[in-house]
RNA sequence: CGGGGCGUGGCGCAGUUUGGCUAGCGCGCCUGCCUUGGGAGCAGGAGGCCGGAGGUUCAAAUCCUCUCGCCCCGACCA
């Protein structure tokens, strides 16, 4: 490819637009160009990056006995219907009608689809175990798509779905997918730790989120210093201590004080010169409706996953103002577990409390000395804190250390649940009919890319790890005016290309300075640049852009060189 | 969805508070000269109904109303 006629407008600026570093760098190098919020186009170079990364996914989704497919973008209502996420899903899905009214959405994911495929042509043990994928656009109107192909509301996805007989082969195809991740981001340069996570509205019960990290990263992954416990914070096991023998004692007598207009923890604990850790934070949820209340420390946050997750309900909200003063007596920043007739759940932390500083249902008063049992009682205690860094492990007696993360894969087992609400079922070897048991599993690959560089880059540019760079050579003739310097670099470029080498030739007529800065900024691993005085010598430059390491050469050792280099992988 | 901010040539910005004459600057772009190992220099030039609609006014980028788009923080989310 000759630069001239690359249309990869590089920027010297950095657009208002762009936050993070991935995100400067994609548009500043001419990778790619939003169209509209969370909606991108890909230039030349950026695309290229792209197919790499597919083609990585595709050779090893296939060495699992994974084949591809290619599913519809548009799917119809009526399978959404049978899922029941026609509602669940919202407004994060993109729906559409057409011009008979029937309605549709841009599949933001595809277990309906590949179920209704597959339970009309399967009928047989004997065809399974079957895993499908594609590489395929996905829609999500996002609240808040962020950060360039971090989180869009377009964003291509490789996307794998295996159909067992049962848990047992599921369980190979889980692990299949699980080892086939790791050495897909090990092959694109990533190290990608995977972590138990939470499956959301997927559904399923077993799942690892693949995180890369990064300080950009949206998510907060907690690792065990001691142990190989690694988990998104949001499903991370918080542990319950048995309460000792002597523990609490010295209770003191129940007062309620007046707190005017004191209704967060942090005002409480200021205004009675208390620690927050000796409050309790009285939360007043709707559980599909119904009022319930969740007790966690005032120096803790409340998991609405695990609450939910625990309660078994579809919908949890905080409640209303209404409902609070309904089920309190009191405005909002005044409950307490005292006299509350709604049940009532508690994080295992509530129990090592002594003498708490709680809510009086009372507005502008809160009451002290509150104690477990003498002046209130639970439900059941169960986990409901946010785990922090700091924590201890739920594994070992170690302790939990925090680091943000990008999550570029995820692999889930879905067992049967789309496949008994969609009656997708198979004969066994009984001759019974039995639910294909299900599982997916996801690769953003754009967010893989912009993890790439949020991992790979110097105040100069990206760089490309050699397995997924756009080109792996660029060459750089310091003047073109200078007939010699032109005519060796153009038998390079043939020659390189006559070896099946990707590389570009920047024959455009600019000054030095400005095609060396644009080879930085585009990140081509490697550079060959051809002077006037070097070339006098019969030599020519290597430069690796990794290390910005140089090496003049004689002429005719540059394309073993080259050759030896990318035969040798991906050490840069 | 709540809070905040921003829309002025391709990109980055000034001008808006206190309305006033041909709307500026840097980068990029075009032409010429010159230059060629890290985003050169000189000269000349093209390009903007100031996001859109309505209003106030002798006069609106600037004031008012509505609207659209984008970004950030939060909430939420495979």
């Amino acid at each position: 490819m000759l630069m001239s006629q690359l249309y990869s407008p590089t920027l010297r600026e950095t657009p208002s637009e762009a936050e993070i570093i991935s995100h400067k760098l994609m548009l500043r190098a001419g990778l790619m160009r939003r169209s509209a919020a969370g909606m991108y186009a890909f230039l030349p170079l950026g695309l290229r990056v792209i197919r790499k990364v597919e083609q990585i996914i595709r050779e090893e989704m296939n060495a699992i006995d994974g084949q591809e497919v290619l599913m519809p973008i548009i799917q119809p209502a009526e399978l959404w219907e049978e899922s029941g996420r026609w509602k669940d899903y919202g407004d994060e899905m993109f729906r559409l009608k057409d011009r008979q009214g029937r309605q549709f959405c841009l599949g933001p994911t595809h277990e309906e689809i590949v179920t209704a495929l597959v339970r009309s042509e399967v009928r047989s043990y004997r065809q399974l175990p079957l895993r499908l994928y594609q590489i395929q656009n996905k829609y999500r109107d996002e609240r808040r798509p962020r950060f360039g192909l971090m989180r869009g509301r377009e964003f291509i996805m490789k996307d794998m779905y295996s159909f067992d007989r049962d848990h047992e082969t599921l369980d190979q195809s889980y692990w299949a997918a699980y080892h086939a991740y790791k050495r897909i981001f090990e092959r694109c340069g990533l190290e990608a730790h995977p972590v138990e996570a939470d499956s959301g509205a997927i559904g399923g019960d077993v799942t690892h989120e693949f995180m890369v990290l990064a300080e950009s990263g949206e998510d907060l992954v907690l690792f065990c210093e001691a142990c190989e416990y690694a988990a998104n914070a949001e499903r991370a096991e918080g542990v319950r201590v048995p309460v000792q023998e002597g523990e609490k004692t010295a209770f003191e007598p129940l007062e309620t004080v007046a707190t005017p207009g004191a209704s967060t923890i942090d005002q409480i604990s200021a205004f009675l010169g208390v620690e927050p850790k000796d409050c309790i934070k009285t939360l007043i949820y709707l559980a599909d409706g119904k009022p319930i209340a969740a007790l966690v420390r005032g120096d803790h946050e409340l998991n609405e996953i695990k609450l939910k997750k625990f309660l078994q309900c579809v919908e949890l909200e905080l409640a209303d103002d209404e409902t609070i003063f309904k089920v309190t007596k009191a405005r909002t920043g005044f409950a307490g577990p005292v006299g509350l007739s709604i049940p009532c759940y508690a994080d295992y932390a509530i129990e090592h409390i002594a003498n708490a500083v709680v809510g009086a249902n009372k507005d502008d008063h809160h009451t002290l000395n509150v104690n477990l049992d003498r002046d209130f009682q639970v439900t059941a205690f169960t986990d409901l804190k946010e785990t922090q860094p700091g924590d201890p492990c739920p594994r070992c007696s170690g302790t939990l250390q925090g680091a943000r993360g990008v999550e570029v894969g995820q692999v889930f087992k879905l067992g049967t649940k789309y496949s008994d609400a969609m009656s997708a079922t198979f004969l066994n070897e009984d001759g019974k009919e039995t639910p294909l048991v299900m599982g997916c599993y996801g690769i953003g690959v754009g967010r893989t890319v912009a993890a790439v560089i949020e991992k790979n880059y110097d105040e100069d540019g990206i760089i490309w790890p050699l397995s997924i760079a756009p080109y792996q050579v660029v060459v750089v003739p310091v003047s073109m005016k200078d007939e010699a310097q032109a005519s060796a670099a153009q038998s390079l470029y043939e020659e390189l290309q006559a070896e099946g080498i990707e590389v570009v030739l920047d024959d455009r007529d600019e000054r030095p300075g400005v095609k060396f800065k644009d080879a930085d900024l585009i990140g081509f691993p490697i550079r060959v640049t051809i002077g006037a005085k070097s070339l006098e010598q019969g030599q020519m430059e290597i430069i690796w852009r990794r290390t910005k390491e140089k090496q003049s050469l004689p002429i005719e050792a540059i394309v073993p060189t080259i050759k030896n280099f990318l035969r040798d992988g991906d050490q840069i």
